[in-house]
DNA sequence: CTGAAAGCGCTTACAG
DNA sequence: CTGAAAGCGCTTACAG
């Protein structure tokens, strides 16, 4: 059916049920595979919805079910590391096969500013999605549990900053640090700095303490010079980089806390003169698709983003249809992979 | 309202307006901004709206206006590149920051297989976006068109495989290339191979169209033993630079047709024990941020994968706000940013 | 400027 | 197994 402006008016279910002969309740029936509803009739009103074209009307069926059949990824970061960091896009892709997989919809919200973020209380309290998963949070961030208070499912990627009151996966951030900062150490470094990530993230608070752990088992005193401090990006890594090397020129370690961090850190020690891994060895975090691509190519503690999309997208699903009130803590396992860079015993799975 | 599911139940328009002595009409009218409105009603009503925390339910709205404020973003591609290759999210940035300035909302839909992209019609024409944006199309895929005749507004990133009846934004991928491979013959470089995309997407096409325009003009016979093939992958660029080195271990220039690609080209170069520039001097496409994080970073040519999402946004909304039937194409220019992996003098922005 | 009423296209008891 | 009817929460002529 053209209308004057060239759309084309869609088939409603009314239409399918007269043209069949039937009543709009049993179209309804056959388009939601309701049972009982007659072999033949069904038939019938299957050829008539195909020959029609036919194809529901989700914001009506929506209006009456309460379902939209869709969940709101928000992500509360700025330009420069969504696109910089393949951890984004690599959580995403366990979202979406996930969603995919449910038959349910991903609709994406970036949010670069706080107050972008605030604007998009109204629209995730307004019924269009079911639940919202939520990744990347950053200091007191209380959107979670503004949704939470609300009654709309939630849940996060990471150990939210200010304690959890919804459902989260986390990475075992700790853990994974301390295996990275103790494989220098084995490998004899006893200068061993680190580049941490924005201390309003658990993310990098967590990878900070893990390394503070292993150089304090180790026999090790904590030395405030060697830590310095970037945002995940590949330029604060230069730049925390060389502000360790002005202090402490005879560093011969380095754990960052994410591999693109790593990159911009080599740059500087290769500029600096210095052999990687023989004068200063280099562990990053992630085992991101960029540890390949360095020279040396990056020992790197492996995390798994698309694991986290998935179990996020289990949790709220948890939340949504069983409305489990019951907080979840999904905790993932991290792995080291050796690799140049540190000039250990290189991993099978490297 | 709390609900035996500890669901709270939206506070409905009937509500406000019962709360603060009005009709729903008037109710409406202030939450949509209409200006015939009393201003003394208009702060009453807004007080009430604030009072029981009312959010206008998307759904009813859109099942009567026709209007669903969200776009749908199709990305027809295997997991293994849009997470490996930043293209994808920059897109996806120009895109989503566009439609948060137009507060439309993104509803991503990756389609890793051509199964799930069929399945995505349905839904794509249920009414649940008023547009929609596609990128990284393949072959023959009909999508675009299904959409166009159903009367959905629809444009696509990237000029079609086989021709447009829909708008679309182009990069200038044979003119970008050209310029590439010309810089590697003003540098002295004769015998020029190169590494090029997959052959069912135009950008592959015509990035290898441009490589054979440079060397024809140069007077230089084409020779296909110095053309291999990959998908825009890191592993495919190493797989085609070793079947190159193979086959013309003369070669003393590469034209990769994307950094991802390059990078893995670089690797093998370097395993081969050729020096690079001095040896084999190396162009990349894309700009991407891969290229400062090789060794030596890569000289390439810069496309605006953002400017190309904005593009997208504003082609897709003179489609739905002026209906204007009219296909538009937008071209990108490129730009040669001269880095260390091919020995000339660097560019400023590099 | 304001309100009563119809209608958007579905689903879902309810009755048969 | 099938149908008539109510209702989901809005917007929008229409009348005043």
């Amino acid at each position: 059916m053209r209308q004057r402006d060239g759309q084309t008016r869609a088939t409603t279910m009314g239409e399918v049920a007269r043209a069949a002969g039937v009543s709009q309740s049993t179209v309804s029936r056959v388009v939601n595979g309701n049972p009982r509803v007659d072999a033949d009739v069904r038939r019938k009103v299957e050829r008539h919805i195909r020959r029609l074209g036919y194809v529901p009307n989700m914001a009506a069926r929506t209006l009456v079910t309460r379902r939209s059949d869709s969940v709101g990824v928000v992500i509360p970061e700025p330009a420069s590391r969504i696109f910089g960091d393949p951890f984004f896009a690599q959580v995403l892709r366990g979202i979406s096969g996930a969603l995919n997989a449910r038959r349910q919809r991903l609709v994406l919200l970036i949010a670069e500013t706080e107050e972008q973020e605030r604007g998009l209380a109204p629209y995730l309290m307004a019924g269009h999605v079911d639940g919202i998963i939520m990744y990347s949070l950053h200091g007191d961030d209380r959107l979670p549990d503004v949704l939470r208070r609300r009654g709309i499912p939630v849940v996060v990627g990471g150990l939210p900053p200010h304690g959890a009151h919804v459902s989260f996966v986390d990475t075992d951030n700790a853990g994974g640090a301390t295996t990275g900062v103790a494989h220098l150490l084995e490998l004899g470094r006893r200068v061993i700095a680190t580049i941490a990530g924005p201390q309003d993230m658990t993310a990098g608070v967590d990878r900070l303490e893990g390394y503070r752990d292993a150089l304090r088992v180790a026999g090790l005193e904590a030395d405030e010079a060697l830590v310095a401090y970037g945002e995940f990006t590949r330029e604060s890594g230069v730049r925390a980089m060389s502000e360790l090397l002005a202090r402490r020129p005879d560093i011969d370690g380095v754990f960052v806390a994410s591999d693109l961090m790593a990159s911009g850190a080599l740059e500087v020690l290769r500029a600096s003169g210095r052999r990687v891994p023989q004068d200063v060895a280099l562990v990053g975090f992630d085992d991101s698709p960029i540890a390949l691509m360095t020279e040396p190519t990056l020992t790197s503690v492996r995390q798994s983003p698309e694991i986290m999309g998935r179990e996020l997208v289990e949790l709220l699903f948890g939340r949504i249809e069983a409305r489990d009130p019951v907080i979840r803590r999904v905790m993932l396992a991290t792995e080291l992979v050796i690799r140049r860079s540190s000039g250990g015993q290189p991993s099978i799975n490297a």
